[in-house]
RNA sequence: GGCGACGUGGCCGAGUGGCUGAGGCAAAGGACUGCAAAUCCUUCCACAUGGGUUCGAUUCCCAUCGUCGCCUCCA
C-alpha cells in the first residue's frame, strides 16, 4: 500500500512487518468530540481495517492528554477536579468512537499515568546531553539536534523569525536558544505537581507522547499520526526528544489528517463552528456519519455542510438494498484504499456496484460500515 | 513574512493530455393534481487569470490573483 508521508512530502510505499506499530495523538478530554476529531480517528480506523485485511496485526496506541492547560482551564471554570472532567469527557469520546464503529485501539494510555515514564524519559534526554536544567525547568536543547525541522520542513531561521515575531517564550531568559522547548516546568499554584530530582512541576506538552510511545511500542514505530495541526510544533518536538533519548529513528512514516471546516473556517472551539458527534448521532444513523466523513479524502481539507447527512443516509439505504451476493467490487475497493487511502474513490466504486444492483456488503464492511 | 492546501456551472462536488467535463442540491418548463406536496421527464449554467510544454490542456509546468490553514491552545 502507498501512503503520503509528511516528512518525505510524497506518497511512498508503506510496507510494515506482520505487526504494525502505530501511534496516534488522541484528544485532550475537556469537551465533546466534534467532527474534526471523528474524521481524524476514522481515517486511522479505515487504515487499521485495511492493514488487518492485508493480514497484519495492528498495535495502535492513542493517548489521552489529561494533563494540559486547556483541561485545567475548563476544570477551573467548572469548579471540578481536572481528572473528573477528563474521565467524563474521555468516556463520552469512547462512546462516540464506538457508535461510529471504530475498532478498539490497543491501548489509550493517559498522560497522568505516564509521570514515572516521563521522569525516566527526561532523564534519558538529559543523560545524553540533549537537554538542560534552568530556572526550575528542563529544556530541550535544539542546538544539539541539527535535523530539527525535518518533519514540518520549517527551516531553523524561519522558526526563529516566527517565534521572535510572535514574542512570548523566545525571550524566556532560562532558554539558551529561542526554539528550545520545555520538557518539564514548574506548575502554577492550582495546577497538579509532581516531584522530580530537578524540581516539582509538570510535563511539557510534547513529552507524554514520546514517553508513552516508548513505553507501549518501543523505540521505533511504523506510523505516527494525528491532525495536521500537530505537525508543528508537536510532532517536530516529539521526534527530536525521542531520537535524542533513544538514539534510534522514532517514526518510519508520518501520516496527518487534514482539518475539517465549517462556514469557511477550520472547525474550532474559539469560533464555535462545531458539529458534535453525540448531537449528530441523535439524529442520524452513525453509519451515515461515518460515510459522510470518509466521503472525503483524509489529506484534503473539507467543509461540513447540511447536504452531507441526507446524502449519506440515502447512500447507506442504497447500499443496503443490494443482496448479500458479492459483486467483486471488494478488490477494487482494496486497490483504492491502497492508493493513499482513497476513500472517496472507494465510495464511488461501491455506489456504482450498488447502482447495478450488486451486493456490496463485504466492500462496505472493509470501510467499517456494516449493512 | 515562511510553509502548505485549494480555486470546476446559482450552491456543493467528482474527474480526465484529445468529440470538452459525473453526481447531488437549487432554478425553469412539462407530466400528474381540484390546488399543492411528493414523484417522474426535460432544460439551463462551469473548468480563477496570464504565459509555457504539446499536434492538442480543464487536466502537466511557471507566474499572477484570490480564498483558507499552520507557525509552541487545537484532531
Amino acid at each position: 500500500m502507498r501512503l503520503y508521508d509528511t516528512a518525505r512530502q510524497a506518497v511512498v510505499p508503506f510496507e510494515p512487518g506482520p505487526q504494525v506499530l502505530m501511534y496516534t495523538c488522541g484528544i485532550t478530554p475537556y469537551d465533546a468530540t466534534h467532527l474534526g476529531h471523528a474524521a481524524t480517528f476514522i481515517a486511522y480506523d479505515v487504515l487499521q481495517r485495511r492493514l488487518i485485511d492485508l493480514g497484519h496485526s495492528v498495535k495502535c496506541v492513542r493517548n489521552v492528554t489529561d494533563v494540559d492547560d486547556p483541561l485545567f482551564a475548563k476544570a477551573r471554570e467548572l469548579g471540578v477536579h481536572y481528572l473528573d472532567l477528563a474521565a467524563g469527557e474521555e468516556a463520552r469520546f469512547e462512546r462516540d468512537m464506538e457508535a461510529l464503529h471504530a475498532l478498539p485501539v490497543h491501548s489509550s494510555p493517559r498522560a497522568s499515568s505516564a509521570i514515572p515514564d516521563i521522569r525516566g524519559f527526561i532523564g534519558m534526554v538529559l543523560d545524553r546531553g540533549f537537554a538542560y536544567e534552568s530556572g526550575g525547568s528542563v529544556y530541550f536543547d535544539v542546538s544539539k539536534f541539527p535535523s530539527f525541522g525535518s518533519v514540518s520542513h520549517y527551516s531553523e531561521s524561519e522558526m526563529i523569525a516566527i517565534a521572535r515575531e510572535r514574542g512570548g517564550k523566545v525571550d524566556d531568559p532560562n532558554k539558551r536558544h529561542p526554539l528550545d522547548f520545555v520538557l518539564w516546568h514548574p506548575s502554577e499554584p492550582d495546577e497538579p505537581s509532581w516531584d522530580t530530582m530537578w524540581g516539582p512541576g509538570r510535563p511539557g506538552w510534547h513529552i507524554e507522547c514520546s514517553a508513552l510511545a516508548l513505553r507501549e511500542l518501543g523505540t521505533t514505530i511504523d506510523l505516527h499520526g494525528g491532525g495536521s495541526d500537530l505537525i508543528f510544533p508537536h510532532h517536530e518536538c516529539e521526534r527530536a526528544q525521542s531520537e535524542a533519548a533513544t538514539g534510534e529513528p522514532f517514526v518510519k512514516h508520518w501520516m496527518h489528517v487534514a482539518m475539517v471546516y465549517m462556514n469557511g473556517h477550520k472547525m474550532s472551539k474559539s469560533l464555535g463552528n462545531l458539529v458534535f458527534v453525540d448531537a449528530l448521532r441523535r439524529e442520524w444513523d452513525p453509519r451515515a456519519i461515518r460515510l459522510a466523513i470518509i466521503e472525503h479524502h483524509y489529506r484534503l481539507e473539507w467543509e461540513w455542510d447540511d447536504t452531507l447527512m441526507p446524502r449519506n443516509k440515502a447512500r447507506l439505504e442504497h447500499w443496503s438494498r443490494g443482496g448479500h451476493g458479492e459483486s467483486g467490487v471488494v478488490d477494487d475497493v482494496r486497490a483504492a484504499l491502497d492508493d493513499d487511502l482513497n476513500t472517496p474513490a472507494a465510495l464511488a466504486l461501491i455506489d456504482e456496484a450498488a447502482a447495478k444492483g450488486l451486493g456490496v456488503h463485504d466492500a462496505a464492511a472493509l470501510l467499517g460500515v456494516l449493512l
